[in-house]
RNA sequence: GGCCCGUUCGUCUAUCGGUUAGGACACCAGGUUUUCAACCUGGUAAGAGGGGUUCGACUCCCCUACGGGCUGCCA
């Protein structure tokens, strides 16, 4: 079965430039779930020279909303997928639906239906009564036009009722559909607007898109959508139906998971990188491979990596390797990435002097967070002015004897080559001329350099920190009554 | 109810009929260590159940169970 979806891949990637889309409806946030399938669009066409487009299914006039749209380009931004063009509005695409619509009544795929919303309900319930299938079957389908009456109407699609419709999938393979499983679906609401089935089907096809690949919940879709592109004369094309992401619990994600949306993981800190890591490996896989580069991805990603079984999230994996990729990243990168993060969690945004100060220590934060908020929590010691002002447990390792020890420390820091060796000798002098190992008197050290009792080492500290700023917060510590 | 999809360690997954079923995260034990993070060593841990097919099934087929999706003039 794999090597025939591999087949098919490779059939439709050499006949056309490949075109994938992501198609979201503007009626909330960005989805996580959502997120993820617009990244296997993206690093589809990305990685084969194609486009990825992007497309806002808006049609839902009560429900969509020019916030929701907003949220999602954001989104999409912060998780550094970029598209091809303007994003498409489905809605003003409406006329040209229309005209199809139309087009499939003059030849006959498609005809007019007079039922009420009332008549297709009581069909509904008698068929439910009896046992039958609930499919409605309209009266009309093969009226004589001359009976039609002077009223509203939709436009149904004529779809075949006997036979089987066929759709061979990249993810799930080859999934057939009994026709008699499948209703005539409306294609034109009686107020003229099309419906999604009919305007998805239009709109990736006037888009050129090549590789459908979205939520597996729109798999039976695929097999109406399918009459549609056949009933044109359309080419069909490669669909890659991938299984939806679940909470921890298994359960479908919901609002109880906590974090649903995109824009609260960038608002937890966790960087783009490490996001787009875990939500690539989540139900995709390339071998054992887990820690990679979009870069790679980009190569290495393919429709027959793609699992078939829903993933749950795993908060832990996901911070595993966004502090893997806050580690691999470019200083300056990672600077502008916390002041994105700041502004997404409300916090305020740093002060110059706090940006050189970060800047410089960066190298020595970066390999010991797993996320923004635990680096700022250890770049303190760089964040914060004089006096530190120490908390309990660092107070509680500055008693007498260590502020004494810390004041025999001061003049010879005074005269200390300022470079790691250097420094370490001194402590370490001072540690032995009291009997003490460096962990002793690392603790009040740590405590006067950061008021904290975690930070980065003592030594990255003061090399950071400088000799002035280094001796004046011992000296403050050791003046502490 | 009908149709469709799925089911390998706790989690993400590898495996394209022949492996002591591998890796990663998490977890446990030990080591290293100036805190945290990290790092090193070792360990616990899996093919839903039942039938076939086959010399041989996690891999192919069927049934059952469980989970999910669809079944709208929502998308």
């Amino acid at each position: 079965m794999v090597s025939e979806r591999l087949m098919l891949m490779s059939e439709a990637a050499s006949t056309r430039p490949v075109v994938t889309r992501f198609a979201p409806s503007p009626t909330g946030y960005l989805h996580i779930g959502g997120a993820r399938t617009a990244l296997f669009n993206w690093l589809y066409a990305r990685g084969r020279g194609g486009k990825f487009l992007l497309r806002i299914e808006d049609t839902d006039r009560e429900r969509s909303t020019p916030e929701a749209t907003a949220a999602i380009l954001r989104g999409l931004t912060w998780l550094g997928l970029d598209w091809d063009g303007e994003a498409v509005s489905q809605f003003e695409q409406r006329h040209r639906h229309a005209d199809v619509a139309r087009e499939m009544l003059a030849r006959s795929a498609a005809y007019k239906c007079f039922s009420t919303q009332e008549e297709i309900e009581a069909f509904r319930e008698a068929a439910r009564a009896e046992g039958r299938s609930t499919l409605f079957q309209s009266p009309w389908r093969d009226a004589d036009p001359a009976t039609h009456p002077d009223g509203p109407y939709v436009i149904r699609m004529k779809a075949p009722r006997e036979g089987e419709t066929v759709i061979e999938d990249a993810v799930q393979g080859t999934v057939k559909f009994g026709n008699d499983q499948l209703d005539d679906m409306v294609c034109l609401r009686s107020d003229g607007t099309p419906t999604y089935m009919l305007a998805v089907v239009v709109d990736d096809h006037d888009m050129g898109v090549t590789h459908v690949i979205r939520g597996d919940d729109h798999l039976n879709n695929a097999a109406r959508q399918t009459m549609v592109y056949r009933a044109m004369g359309w080419e069909v094309p490669v669909w890659a139906h991938i299984p939806l992401i679940h909470g921890p619990d298994g359960k479908k994600l919901s609002k109880r998971h906590g974090a649903v949306g995109l824009e609260e993981y960038q608002a937890m800190g966790y960087p783009a990188a490490g996001m787009r890591n875990y939500l690539t490996r989540l139900g995709w896989s390339h071998g054992d491979d887990e820690f990679f580069t979009s870069e790679q991805a980009k190569n290495w990603f393919d429709l027959s990596g793609i699992g078939r079984a829903p993933a749950r999230l795993d908060f832990k994996k996901l911070e595993n390797l966004s502090g893997q990729h806050i580690a691999a990243a470019d200083d300056a990168a990672l600077l502008h990435e916390i002041q994105a993060y700041l502004a997404a969690a409300a916090q305020p945004a740093l002060t110059e002097a706090q940006v050189h100060g970060l800047l410089r220590a960066m190298y020595c934060l970066k390999d010991r967070a797993k996320i923004f908020p635990e680096l700022i929590d250890k770049a303190y010691f760089i964040l914060k002015q004089r006096p530190m002002e120490p908390d309990a447990q660092a107070t509680k390792s500055l008693d007498p004897v260590s502020r004494g020890i810390l004041s025999e420390l001061t003049p010879r820091l005074q005269s200390a080559s300022w470079e790691r060796d250097g420094l370490e000798a001194v402590v370490a002098e001072v540690a032995g001329a009291h009997g003490l190992g460096l962990g002793k008197i690392a603790g009040p050290l740590r405590a006067a350099l950061a008021g904290r009792t975690v930070s980065p080492s003592v030594f990255d500290m003061m090399l950071v920190l400088g000799r002035d700023e280094t001796i004046a917060r011992l000296d403050d510590a050791a003046g502490q009554p």
